[in-house]
DNA sequence: GGTGACTTTGTGCAATTTCACAAAGCACCC
DNA sequence: GGGTGCTTTGTGAAATTGCACAAAGTCACC
């Protein structure tokens, strides 16, 4: 008394491959893990009793662990997978916590898509299984094909759409939600952009590593994204809507820099967001400003190190327009242009030292540490600039204006 | 033997009221001062060997001291010269310096335009040198009459060229320069715009008399001048090519505070001063730069108590830009927000606290003082500032974007 | 090679600032 | 009317800072 359906279980069409894997899993009782050919998590079944720690890595991880990857290519595994249209017995590996699979190869033309792995808990399956788990296999491969070219179009769509939303070529708010809703895609109500910039240009295979890691961080939703050439233009948003938005800016800020700092899979990095928008005909403003915080990043690498949104910078944020005000002015600031010569003439540091110990919060202490000389030498030090320069340095104001001029001439690039 | 030039000496036409006095001193041998109406100095016969102190701080101060002008009023003198079309004989008065002369009003059509004094040094004049002397206040006022009135078109074709010049409506530097030369100007290497702004509407007389001022100041010279209604604009330079720009700042400086303060004459007015400037092309520039002076004097009252020049601005110079970039952000400085809704929330005050705090460069004494609280009281409420805001007190970086966005919510006038 | 101006470092005292703690005032709520 | 939390003021000890002075090093100039 088969039933179709019983006898055919993966003649059918899947929503997804959640729904395959889960399938597999009822029909086989085994857990199920479906892997790209970069052993990448595609799907698994949930709700699987017994899970080896391999397993429960790549899941958590959304990729197979790089030891487990390494142990399974130096035993051949894989090798046997990509020669092999049957399905493979693999042996457990203990130190790597991989307690042994039913494998095959996910295939289309010759072409290896991707993996399917069945964690046999306890029993083995027999003939009839395994025809099932090679129909399984195929169906994998019909749907990943499928899924590969519909969101191809979707994903073109979605490119074009973003470096529209960039270049501001939409007339109207109103008509970037027609044009969204046209497209199926929910555009959430808060959102910022992120500029990611590798060393190089950016390709397509690391294009699509970078949106995984950050769907790994569970915390920060890609909704749109583009590359210009080392730049990934990113426009994010909270993964859960309801997320509080000092919360959501708090978690991206902490995800991105451990990306920048190579935490996640050694890529390596700059990292620059925006301010937060609700007006998706902000987007060039919003773009503007991440390039603004890796600009700024560049330029003052110490001083913006915690800093990743554009609303981090503070003042820095104002240095662009005064430093193109100052650039517009005959005048130089005349305590500076003293301070200076005299640098020059006596092969001095007075500059350096005013700023120093503005950056220090005019802090003696701190400020002779920062420039490896004793106190005194400091004191006599600001003790001179305060003379050649006609500086007051127990006076705000004239401590902004120089220290502001002091930013913003970096910023010019002086 | 008298020759006509020797019988009529005043027949002829003078190149100028100094040719004149040079004349009446050679002819009658005294020492010779024209006044106009208001006392003012308009020449004197030089190399004079013997001169009374009055007529020094005369010459010296281009104007009557105001105490021998108050002698002589008292005494009924400048009654009786304007009654009189003859020469009166004025007695001594010693306690002003005033060691006696010969004087005769200035007349033209029953108006007494000025004052003709000679200084009778040692002998006395007889009646056909009293003769010379009338036919001698006749020519100054020939000479009066035609001065005035020919000075009024040049004085109207130099105005027309500050309003072109302010409008910037000029194609080119050099076209300024060709322009000058045809109406006979010459113009300083350099100088700077300074705005007067008064009380009410500024008439003729009292911008001949604020010109005046500034012509007895001995260190400014007014180039050009306009009036716009409640602003008189002026193009100074240093009355001597040669003085250094820096001594020539201090005491422009100097002499305008002075005006500000009604010291001169009860004049009451505020000033601002633009930066100096060689392209006369830039004068509209500059022209702002004195309207920016003045308006941050207005905003910024005590802090720019100090300040003349656009150049003393200090970094107050980058507010409106700033404050401006403010304006197009979506996003309130968090800190400063949420110091805000604490202050309304509980009617407390640590906004201002904190802005004292920062005016009084991070000096807990001096701002304690300025509050008129307890050291400790400060002590407190920066600890909750720091613990609300979320704001580092001895991070100079977070202190000064602190401090801009306050002084620039009060330029935008918040 | 000496001289003098400028700079750095070291030392120690006096003054000031900072900080913890206590007490008291005040507004608000139950 | 009393409790509670926030705020202000007062006190004194501890830590820090400011500053004068001395000594020594550096460099240019004669």
């Amino acid at each position: 008394m088969t039933e179709p359906t019983e006898s055919k279980p993966f003649a059918q069409s899947f929503d997804s491959l959640e729904t395959l894997a889960e399938t597999i899993n009822e029909v086989l009782g085994c857990p199920v893990t479906i892997e790209d050919a970069g052993h990448r998590l595609l799907a698994y079944s949930a709700h699987d009793p017994q899970t080896d720690s391999a397993r429960l890595a790549t899941i958590v991880g959304r990729r197979v662990p790089e030891n487990v990857i390494a142990s399974l290519r130096r035993d051949g595994v894989i090798q046997r997978l990509a020669d092999s249209l049957e399905p493979i017995r693999v042996p457990p590996i203990d130190e790597v916590g991989f307690s042994g699979r039913l494998a095959i190869a996910i295939r289309h033309k010759d072409a290896v898509l991707g993996y399917l792995w069945l964690l046999e808990s306890g029993k083995t399956l027999g003939g009839r299984e395994l025809e099932l788990f090679k129909q399984a296999a195929r169906a994998a491969a019909d749907k990943m094909v499928r899924l590969q070219s519909a969101p191809r179009k979707i994903r073109e769509g979605l490119r074009d759409f973003m470096w529209m939303l960039l270049h501001g070529q939409f007339g109207s708010e109103a008509a970037i939600r027609d044009k969204a809703e046209q497209i199926g895609l929910a555009l959430p109500a808060e959102w910022h952009v992120v500029v990611v910039q590798a060393a190089g240009a950016i390709d397509e295979r690391e294009e699509q590593r970078l949106l995984d890691r950050v769907a790994a961080s569970r915390s920060v939703r890609t909704v749109l994204h583009a590359v210009d050439r080392a730049q990934a233009i990113l426009l994010c948003a909270p993964l859960l809507a309801e997320t509080d938005r000092r919360i959501y800016a708090r978690e991206a800020a902490a995800f991105f820099r451990r990306l920048c700092r190579g935490e996640e899979d050694g890529f390596r990095a700059t990292v620059g967001g925006s301010a937060f928008g609700q007006q998706y005909a902000e987007t060039a403003s919003r773009h503007r400003e991440a390039l603004t915080v890796l600009r700024m990043k560049r330029t003052y690498p110490r001083e913006t190190e915690t800093v990743f949104h554009y609303s981090d910078l503070g003042y820095y944020r104002f240095l662009p327009a005064i430093a193109a005000q100052i650039g517009g002015e005959r005048f130089p600031d005349e305590a500076l242009a003293r301070l200076r010569a005299y640098d020059r003439e006596h092969d001095a540091n007075l500059l350096s030292t005013l700023e120093t110990f503005l950056a220090s919060d005019s802090n003696a202490k701190t400020a002779a540490e920062a420039l490896h000389v004793h106190a005194n030498t400091l004191s006599y030090r600001l003790k001179r600039i305060a003379e050649i320069g006609g500086i007051d340095l127990a006076d705000m104001d004239q401590k902004v204006s120089l220290y502001l001029v002091l930013k913003a001439e970096r910023w010019t690039g002086g």
